[in-house]
DNA sequence: AACCCAATGTGATAAATGTTACTGTCCCTT
DNA sequence: AAGGGACAGTAACATTTATCACATTGGGTT
């Protein structure tokens, strides 16, 4: 029943594959869980085999700020970053789909970069890559205004999904966007009128 | 006349300051300089020895939002990031008071991971710090409003000059925020009655 | 069908921020 | 000393975003 690892995280090398499987142990969550909270202590890297899992930022008022998904074949960074020095954690993470997630312990994680080149590499493309994607999302609200905000995070959204229907409501998103659901709906309305998008109840197709 | 290199990296092995000096270049720039822009390809990884960096990230229109900066026993992390892929630059770097960097070409950079430990945890250290500096500035921005962002720009810049008085025009702190001059010296006058500045030309004095 | 409730639509208004225009001040150069 | 230019203060107004109030819609439940 299981994909195999190899499929899911093709440029891990054999012997690593190995030592993931012999050594860290799979969990599976539902949708909503919290897996992670700000301020939490994190023991474990998490590598994601399947399922949705959303990263946010939290302000001190409540506000859950959407930073990125995390998908099948990525890793947490700040797991891997903070791991390092078992830090606190500096984002909480949501189950959006269930999902099923490699644990592994903080020791093997900083081990295996001296041991296996697949696992140093994979790591600092983690960190790369996440990086810049937190830095686009700077762009986003250091220079754009709501109704461009909105586009970015629909179509981030799109791409994670695949798919051109978004299931979510709009005070999901304005609390993703930490802004009030009157103003959500009225730019998505502004976005139907220029043909962007179809709007249906509980559903926004995405139609370019 | 040179601090030795022990002084400024105190946690470097000795091997590691070894293969630094006899494989490193040394380069002095002056304040002013564009040390990298948005889009260049990462040649070096970059370590600060003398003097002060700012690191922005350029808008589409010209804009130059201030991110962190760069001081003596630090890193570009974005260099080292980058430099294993080659990659392009995603911020830009200003050299704000004259600066000695040490150029760690990619190979090296690479190579001295397996090598040498203390440059490993180095690098590591380097990643982490600065992915939570950003996530400090996408709170800043994406929780805060003007006012608040001010005073979270105006400590940045006390804690990175060690000083109490920031000799930097209000256009120059509008342009780094985004936001117009005119608005700066307004909330700045705001906090001169609240009584946590004292403002003179071209020179913000920080009573709290 | 009658009802409930979450989701959405919309107008009115407030607050924050951005823009324009103009003034004054200080410093440097000539 | 006179002129020019960068810097700063401020008023008036425009725009964007936030907030409040309330209406409407549609799906599910009883």
């Amino acid at each position: 029943m299981q994909t195999p690892l190899k499929n899911i995280f093709p440029n891990f090398s054999n012997e690593l594959i190995s030592a993931i499987e012999s050594n860290a142990s799979m969990q599976n969550f539902e949708a909503g869980t919290i897996l992670m909270r700000t301020g939490q202590y994190i023991k474990n890297t998490v590598l994601i085999t399947k399922g949705k899992i959303k990263i946010y930022r939290e302000g001190e008022d409540g506000g859950e700020f959407f930073m990125y998904y995390l998908q099948p074949g990525q890793a947490c960074a700040i797991s891997m970053i903070c791991a390092t020095k078992s830090e606190k954690s500096q984002i909480m993470a949501k189950v959006v789909e269930d999902v099923s997630v490699i644990m592994i312990p903080l020791t093997l994680m900083d081990k295996w970069m001296m041991e296996h080149r697949s696992w140093y590499e994979f790591v600092i493309e983690t960190y790369r890559s996440r990086f810049e994607e937190v830095l686009e999302v700077v762009d986003s609200i250091a220079f754009r205004s709501m109704d461009e905000r909105l586009e970015f995070y629909l179509k981030r959204h799109k791409d994670a999904c695949g798919c051109t229907e978004l299931k979510i409501s709009h005070q999901e998103i304005a609390t993703e966007l930490n802004t009030s659901r009157e103003v959500i709906s009225r730019l998505l309305k502004k976005m139907e009128q220029r043909g962007l998008v179809k709007l249906n109840r509980n559903q926004i197709e995405l139609l370019k």
